[in-house]
DNA sequence: GGCTGTAATTAACCGAGGTTCATTTGTCGA
DNA sequence: TCGACAAATGAACCTCGGTTAATTACAGCC
């Protein structure tokens, strides 16, 4: 457990939420940082033709926020929703950055932060313009095989970025 | 210009870059953070298969490091290599990283770095999930018009994630 | 058990990008 | 100006994912 996450938890307000509850809509203003504590989310966008893209899933322990928002307070550039029953503990961050102003620990804590969405970040840039959607579904169930099992298959196509349809022929490719 | 640039600017050492030069190869441990003075550099991925995926381009300005190994001294996990003439900066982050542990100034320097970090790699991560190769280059050639004429079309098809040949036939649909 | 709605799979067809090879264009030095 | 090499484009064929629609599997409920 990070000094971040203890961090979030020990001063944020805790949510219960619900399959299909929105932390927060693309394009709102929310420079909160949320810490799951049980339950998955999933960061998604919406496309101007309606399609969805799932940016991440985020299983117990993961801590999200948009990073436009939480930078700029710009308007959030995704959409976060809990996919299954759980709790969330959620955060201002401006607070926080406030804070890091005057406090080194606080700042310090804040790097280790976002150095780790930094590492994140860069390992899904490298799947997503390296591997093929074959490639990237083993990766998913390698990597986070209980998610892949806790999700139904559109999400987890829009994840890898296909329709239902291959996702399913991949599957099968696989098998055989 | 950040604060970040700055103070790489200011401690960092000049290196003065022929295209093809490499500052560092994947696999390499290399912690440095490069700010780009003059020419473009690319960041890249060498597949299993021996296909080469370019990350980003970095021209006149831009500030790169292979996160994982600033972060966990990790091996870095793509290539920095020079396209054009050009000189960079070149700093040790692990320096800077301890300095700030110290320095409250520093560490918000970092914190701006790596906010801004974060944000570039969630705009990419975006533009990978939810644009067609087509759309991709349409954002570079807004986004990055000068870039986009001074890097060869092998280059520009390997950042969009195609093959030349795709582009070309992407230019002419493009044209018609 | 039978009904209903949703998720998942399958099928058939289409189009975009990959692959391979040929051709054209462009650049640079002799 | 010419020749040589690399870059860019073009053509032919193939594969894989998208699209649309139908079918199957499954869970909840009467």
């Amino acid at each position: 457990m990070s000094k971040f996450q203890d961090l979030v938890i020990q001063n944020g307000r805790e949510i219960a939420v619900r399959p299909g509850d929105h932390l927060f809509n693309q394009g709102d203003s929310d420079s909160n940082v949320y810490f799951v504590k049980s339950g998955i989310l999933k960061a998604y966008y919406i496309r101007a033709d309606g399609k969805e893209h799932i940016k991440s899933f985020l299983p117990e322990g993961s801590i999200i926020g948009s990073m436009v928002a939480l930078v700029d307070d710009d308007p959030c550039s995704f959409s976060l929703v809990a996919v299954e029953d759980g709790a969330v503990v959620g955060l201002p961050f401006s607070r926080l950055k406030e804070a890091a102003r005057q406090d080194i620990g606080l700042a310090n804590v804040l790097i280790d932060f976002l150095s780790v969405y930094g590492k994140r970040k860069e390992r899904r840039e490298y799947e997503l313009l390296s591997l093929s959607p074959e490639e990237r579904y083993s990766v998913l169930l390698e990597g986070m095989h209980d998610v892949a099992e806790r999700v139904n298959q559109a999400d987890l196509a829009a994840y890898i970025g296909v329709t239902p349809q291959a996702l399913s022929r991949i599957k099968r490719r696989i098998k055989s």
